[in-house]
DNA sequence: AAACAGGTCTCATTATTTGAGACTTGGTTT
DNA sequence: AAACCAAGTCTCAAATAATGAGACCTGTTT
């Protein structure tokens, strides 16, 4: 793995966070080293000083790293003040009680989908969705509607870091096809997921826009095939589109953080 | 305010980051500068660095500075990986559904008590507990559980890292006061909180332990003073006690991740 | 008992951080 | 409109801290 450059030590210490955390299990110091360009003493001591800073947790009996409890500190900060949750929240309740299925609050961070707030649909069902949680871009509804309404710029590096992995038989293979359906949802203001990441799980996206029409998020309704079909949740695109805008318009002050 | 020193440039990035999250609310530039001890260019760079990897995110209207998204995508992994919550979910939905009361889960992390799930009341009260939110160990029952049952030389630097407040006219005004109630926790094997940090909260909570006796966290159910007293509470001493070690010895495997 | 692999440490070299100060910018006062 | 001021940004030589080849542990396997 190759970590980013520019921003020195920093960068690169925070490159080997990344690559800890990427692994969804606790790792060994030698599988990390396994993947990673750094020389064995470098990388050593990167985790050394993130497991000192409580970035990193160390299992003793197991010998293995895993991301640390300062992280959770620190990213309840982050909610609060760089996320719409808490201008949102309000909304996501009303919305979610009104069609009684999961509602999705969505961010980009660094070309990924990151969801910031749900509500879960009253039926036992789980979509693969929560708070913290990452999902590409290309293959949700949530992901594509942002990145329909993105800026020229800010789209062609977001498409850059697009993985096109076949999720399903439905997942868009490539930035082209892609492309032909963000022209689209651009025209039509919604996005729909058919079962693009997740087979049986659909949804319907709306953008939530600032006042001058930059995208700052999105707001969906998920549900399963068997409870709706696509043209059952465009049932609900008037409802999804008034409280994205109702979100958006609230959001006045506050300003997109960097969003990459 | 002056950073932790002994790793290096990463540990001095990250004493900026913790800096500018405990504000609470976006900053500007120079309100960090005036309470940092960092030279102007070396603060800037670090806080440019920060931004750049979207461990903080700029609003150029405000000019301010807050904890960024990424955070977020890596509390998660946190969250999975180095805390009790996955593991002790299934034991505090039940806990909650039995008792009807706020449920909290807690670990320690740099001499702070961090709240790591929780389970809310039927009825409609909040206390200050969320997910990621940080609390004293010296004023609440979680905390004061944990510092009872830690080793010699972990509790010694935990009680050095108290602040001791008076939130409230309950609260222990210094170490010798709190030593003295840590012993009777010690025996008694339940902490109670009487209105120390917060008037008319009062909880009562048991340490979670491995086989070896090690604390990893603690478990709490919180109330009013208008719906329970102090009695009231000790009613549900041995489902809490018998829950919190349900819940150890499921984390068997688990091993307290360097809590310092 | 020897070989091995994973992890830890050392230290001279090298590259990076450092920070005084100068510059730029945007807004406010005279 | 000019002068002023404060906040933010940039430069560059000096100093410090990061780097990484390799040696050294330490526990496990053959």
């Amino acid at each position: 793995m190759a970590y980013e450059t520019g921003d020195g030590t920093v960068g690169k210490a925070l490159g080997v966070l990344d690559h800890v955390a990427s692994f969804g299990r606790p790792v060994r110091f030698s599988e990390v080293l396994a993947q990673s360009d750094l020389p064995k003493p470098t990388l050593y001591r990167f985790i050394q000083s993130l497991t000192n800073q409580n970035m990193l947790s160390y299992n003793p009996d197991r010998q293995t790293y895993a991301p640390g409890l300062r992280l959770l500190r620190l990213a309840h900060s982050a909610w609060e003040q760089s996320s719409l949750a808490p201008i949102a929240r309000p909304f996501l309740d009303r919305l979610a009680a009104e069609v009684g299925e999961a509602v999705h609050l969505a961010q980009i961070d660094n070309g990924q989908v990151l969801f910031i707030d749900k509500r879960k649909a009253k039926a036992g069902y789980e979509t693969l969705a929560q708070a913290g949680q990452v999902a590409p871009a290309y293959c949700t509804g949530v992901g594509k509607v942002i990145l329909a309404h993105m800026g020229e710029e800010r789209r062609a590096r977001a498409m850059q870091q697009q993985a096109f992995l076949a999720y399903t038989g439905a997942t868009h293979p490539n930035a082209y096809a892609l492309e032909g359906e963000l022209e689209v949802i651009r025209v039509d203001g919604v996005a729909f997921d058919r079962e693009e990441h997740e087979a049986g799980i659909i949804s319907i996206a709306a953008p939530i826009l600032t006042h001058e029409n930059r995208v700052i998020g999105a707001l969906s309704i998920a549900t399963t095939t068997q409870r709706h079909s696509i043209e059952g949740l465009d049932a609900f695109r008037s409802k999804l589109l008034d409280t994205a805008a109702r979100i958006g318009s609230e959001a006045r002050s506050w300003q997109s953080p960097t969003t990459v």
